[in-house]
DNA sequence: CTATGACCATACAGGAGAGCATGGAACCGC
DNA sequence: GCGGTTCCATGCTCTCCTGTATGGTCATAG
């Protein structure tokens, strides 16, 4: 029954046949509004509208869907969130611009972010990779204050409350506009920084 | 087979039957170190050492042990954590004893919370009751940075700043030494409040 | 037009876990 | 020591989910 699509292939274009790509989406999406523990094969088959079938035609089990969830976090969510921000310029400059990160969200999925954390709590595995992203920005945080002129263990201090402030913000799970946001950031940056916002 | 409780009985003392309060702390502990997922009834049995039909004796289903298990943490964690911190005495003390809170983990459980707040991002109304403590806890905080002479708007950053890092601190998993923890201390303080650390 | 490979449906086996029903054991008041 | 209450064991049913096997359909190269 129904090659046809009845109503809406909830993300593959019409009619068109699923790649690897298209399960590890799926995976995503129920992970960040379910937790691992909803990424189940037949509530994605169903979602995706086909049968189980599918599923292990690309994938050799469930394990191994999960496995491609990883990687494709740790190369959307990690990678290119360190190469921008630990650039050249003037050190409150690049501060500014890890700021603008968190605020404007268009590098990185803070939703996506939470549920990684989460399910480290329960994976090894996970927990190493989320931990070692962790270590990654705060030390590119460590490196901008320390280049801003903050001796080493205030530096290393500033980082942690910049970027654990952050954290902790997602995973209260706030929801704010983004105009109060963006009012406030100011301060925040006033706070965080020890200093006021620079222009440019 | 095993009235005798064949090794121990993992919390009841020797013999003991049991009660709601046993299933919800053996609840509490599978939602700790495994998140709600792990909250599952005859896993909790096993652990108590009986079977599933002791559990619904006690409870109607599993729904109404997380109810419980959700009231005996507000119970626990949320009012007299305020009710401590939101006393007398001079503002920068008061501060100081907040953060102290965070330290020692005599009041209350900061794995519960980040358990409590992982669970929030798929229950309603564990989000909302999360959000109230959340909420609650840095009104508490604001309240303190006002009375310290900061003028509104900075008064509510500051707060925001100090308590989401705490919750992103242990958002992250992270393991340190109480000894590092105290060392770095007097920095967090002059970082997140703009003093030094007061005597007494 | 046909053959090959990519993609999917269907049907089966098996485990894990929730919930109910019922009988038995332990305990307590009297 | 007897009867009622409290607590627990045992044995079912049912649902959800994983994994495998196998056959069908579609696209496309040649």
């Amino acid at each position: 029954m129904a090659r046809k699509a009845d109503t809406a292939p909830d993300k593959r274009e019409t009619g068109a046949r699923l790649g690897r790509a298209d399960w590890v989406a799926a995976a995503r999406r129920a992970l960040v509004d379910g937790g691992v523990a909803e990424v189940k094969v037949d509530r994605l088959a169903t979602r995706l509208r086909v049968t189980r079938g599918s599923f292990y035609w690309h994938f050799k089990s469930r394990a191994e869907l999960l496995d491609a969830l990883l990687e494709d976090w740790r190369h959307a969510n990690v990678e290119p969130f360190l190469s921008v921000l630990d650039g050249e310029g003037e050190p409150v400059l690049r501060l500014k611009r890890f700021f603008g990160v968190w605020l404007n969200g268009a590098a990185f999925d803070p939703a996506l972010d939470s549920a990684m954390r989460d399910w480290a709590r329960t994976s090894r595995p996970v927990a190493r990779l989320v931990r070692e992203a962790d270590a990654a920005r705060t030390d590119v945080l460590r490196r901008i204050f320390a280049a801003m002129g903050y001796p080493e263990p205030e530096a290393e201090v500033r980082a942690r409350v910049a970027y654990y402030h952050q954290v902790g913000y997602y995973a209260l799970g706030i929801v704010e506009s983004r105009q109060l946001r963006e009012a406030l950031f100011p301060l925040y940056f006033k706070v965080l920084a020890g200093h006021d916002v620079p222009e440019g």
